[in-house]
DNA sequence: ACATGTTGCTGCCGTTTCGGCAACGGCTAT
DNA sequence: ATAGCCGTTGCCGAAACGGCAGCAACATGT
C-alpha cells in the first residue's frame, strides 16, 4: 500500500536520521536515489529543505513545515489503513507511547496487558522520558500518546486529559514519620531525604517550596530515578517524594507507606497530561487505548482522593 | 508543487466528478491514464473504491475512508503551501465560504471588502446553500468555512462559534405593526405573512411555535428565497420573518422595519454556527478571515442584544 | 601532514512507470 | 436499431526512477 509519492518517504527518513546515506540504508535503496528525490523536492518547492552541514543535514525553516505536512500525511495514512483493516475485523497496529517513570510501576503494565488480552494484534512500543523530553518526540511524530507532567504545552499538541494527584512522601514502614497520616516538608526534611535531580519534575514541584523554609535540610541522597527513590526509601534510606502512582503495588504488600504532603494546610498536587498531536485523528485502535487510559487515570484519581481526602 | 503521487489528485477528480472520463476532462489527460491510476490505487488498497454503476462511479464504504485520507492530505498541502508562502510575505491563495442566504446582504460582502482592501492576493469563494447543505459541502471538501443554522453537526465538523440572534418579523414603514416595539406571532398572525418554505431552516423555527396557536393563519406567500421575502415585506404585501442579520443596511435607510418576535415573553432565538473541518489545520489566510467573521458576528451579536435586551 | 572514512552529489544506463491513441464491449436514451 | 457515453485494455513513445561507480569536500585519527 503505497500510494504516497516516494519523495515524501524518502524525505521523512531523512529527516529522522538526518544523513541521506543512513536513510537509503534504512529504505533499501541507493543514496543516489535518495538525493535526487530530495534535490527535486527542493526544486518543487522553490527553497532548499535542508542546510548541508558537513556532517549530516538539518532541516531549514520551510523544510520543517514540509516535516509537518509530511507527518500529517504519513500518520493520517496510518489512521486510514487501520480504518480498512478494522472494517474486515481484525484490528492491528502499533501504539507507540512516550511517558515519564511515575506511570511504569504499575499504571501502564496494568493496562497494556489487559488491552493485549482482548486485542492480540495490536503491539505497543513505550519509551520512558523526561516531562519535556516526551511533548517534544510527540511533537517529531515519534510518539502517538505521551503522558507528562502538565507543563506549557507547544500548540501542536492537544492535552486530552489533565489528572491531578497528590505529592507525597513516601518512607518505609518503620520509619519514624511512617505512623502519620499526612506530613509536611518540614516534618520530612528533618530526615534524610532522597531528592529527585533537575531533569525530573518532581524538583521543580518541590524546590521552591523547600526553598521557602529557612532551615537547611538533612544532607540528602539525589537520583534521577524513581525507581531507584523508591527502593531506597523502602530500604530505611530516607523519604522519598512522588506520587502514589508510582508505588501502586509496592505499597500493598511490603514495606511502602505513603503518605500525602500537605503544605500550609492545602495539598500539593502534581498534574499529569494525556497529550496527542492536535493536527490528527487516531487509528481506532490507539482511540481505544487512549479512552482506556484516560479512564484508569481517571479512576486512579478519583480512588485517591477518596482515600486521602484533600481537606484533612 | 507537486509531490504527490498522481494516483491521488486522479481520485479526488473522479470522486467529485463521479466519473472517470468527466475527471479526465478537468484534470486535462487521457481518460485511460485515470482509469488505470484508480485500479492501481484499488489492487493496492485491496479492496474496489468505486461501484461501477452503468452511469458514472459511486465510492465504496473503502472508497469513502480513501476519499478523507485524500482530502485532509490534499487540504493540508494547501496549508502548507499558505505557509511557505507567507514566509516570503506574499499571502495569496483562495477562501472558500458555503453560507446560508441571511449572510449575504451585509455580513459577508462587507468582511470580503474590507479583507481585501488588507490582502489584495487571496481571492474568495462563496456558495450559498441551505443549512444542511452548507454542512455537508464542508464534510466533502468542498469548502473551507461554512456559516449555517446550528442543528446538530456530524463529527468530521467543528464548530467554531455559535452566534444566536433573535428571529423578528419584517414589515414595512407604513405597517401597523411598524409602531411597536415588538411583536408576538399572535399578532403578526392578524395580517398576511410571506412564510418560509421547508427548505429554509427559519420554517423549523417558528412551524413549532405556529403549530401551537389555534387560529388560522391568514392566507400567505410562501419562498424560499430570503431576499425576495424581505422586498415583498418592504412592498407591503406582507410580514416575513428572519433574523436582522439579512436586513442591516436595509433597515436604516429604506423602508423596512424589524420586530423582535415575543413568544410568551421569551424571544425566540435563531442560532448560527461557523463551522470548519475538524481534521484539519487552516491556511494562514483563511484563519485570518475566520477569525474576523468570528468577531464580527460576536459584534453584531453584541450590538443587537444591545438594540433588543432579550429582557424586554 | 597525511591517510582514511564519510558525506552529498552527478553521469551513465537499464528498468519501471506513466500517459496518449485507438479500439472494444456494455449500457442508456431516443 | 442507432447514437452516445461509459470504463477498460493493447500498444508504444516519453518520462521518471533506481543502481553503480566515481567525484570533491570535509572530519577524524595517527
Amino acid at each position: 500500500m503505497r500510494f504516497h509519492s516516494p519523495a515524501i518517504q524518502y524525505f521523512h527518513a531523512v529527516r529522522r536520521t538526518g544523513s541521506i546515506r543512513a536513510a537509503a540504508r534504512v529504505l533499501n535503496v541507493a543514496s543516489s536515489a535518495v538525493s535526487r528525490q530530495i534535490l527535486k523536492l527542493e526544486q518543487e518547492v522553490g527553497s532548499p529543505l535542508f542546510e548541508r552541514n558537513a556532517r549530516g543535514l538539518t532541516l531549514t525553516t520551510v523544510g520543517e513545515m514540509l516535516a509537518r505536512h509530511v507527518m500529517n500525511v504519513l500518520q493520517d495514512l496510518d489512521r486510514f489503513r487501520s480504518d480498512v483493516a478494522s472494517l474486515s475485523g481484525a484490528w492491528s497496529g502499533t501504539v507507540s507511547i512516550a511517558c515519564i517513570e511515575s506511570l511504569t510501576e504499575s499504571v501502564l503494565p496494568d493496562l497494556i496487558a489487559s488491552h493485549r488480552g482482548r486485542a492480540r494484534r495490536v503491539s505497543f512500543t513505550t519509551e520512558v522520558k523526561g516531562s519535556s523530553d516526551v511533548l517534544e518526540a510527540l511533537s517529531r511524530g515519534e510518539a502517538d500518546i505521551g503522558i507528562a507532567m502538565a507543563l506549557r504545552h507547544p500548540p501542536d499538541l492537544r492535552q486530552v486529559a489533565l489528572k491531578r494527584f497528590r505529592l507525597g512522601a513516601v518512607v518505609a514502614r518503620e520509619h519514624p514519620l511512617a505512623r502519620r497520616k499526612t506530613v509536611t516538608l518540614e516534618q520530612c526534611l528533618a530526615f534524610p531525604v532522597i531528592n529527585a535531580l533537575p531533569e525530573l519534575s518532581i524538583y521543580h514541584l518541590l524546590q521552591p517550596l523547600i526553598a521557602q523554609l529557612s532551615e537547611t535540610p538533612e544532607p540528602a541522597i539525589q537520583a534521577n530515578s524513581i525507581d531507584l527513590m523508591r527502593e531506597l526509601a523502602a530500604r530505611g534510606v530516607g523519604v522519598a517524594f512522588q506520587t502514589q502512582l508510582g508505588i501502586g503495588r509496592l505499597s500493598r504488600d511490603s514495606q511502602l507507606v505513603f503518605l500525602p504532603l500537605d503544605n500550609a494546610g492545602s495539598p500539593v498536587w502534581s498534574d499529569l497530561g494525556i497529550y496527542v498531536r492536535a493536527e490528527r485523528t487516531l487509528p481506532a485502535y490507539t482511540e481505544s487505548f487512549l479512552q482506556e487510559l484516560v479512564r484508569e487515570l481517571g479512576e486512579r484519581e478519583r480512588r485517591e482522593n477518596a482515600a486521602y481526602p484533600p481537606t484533612s
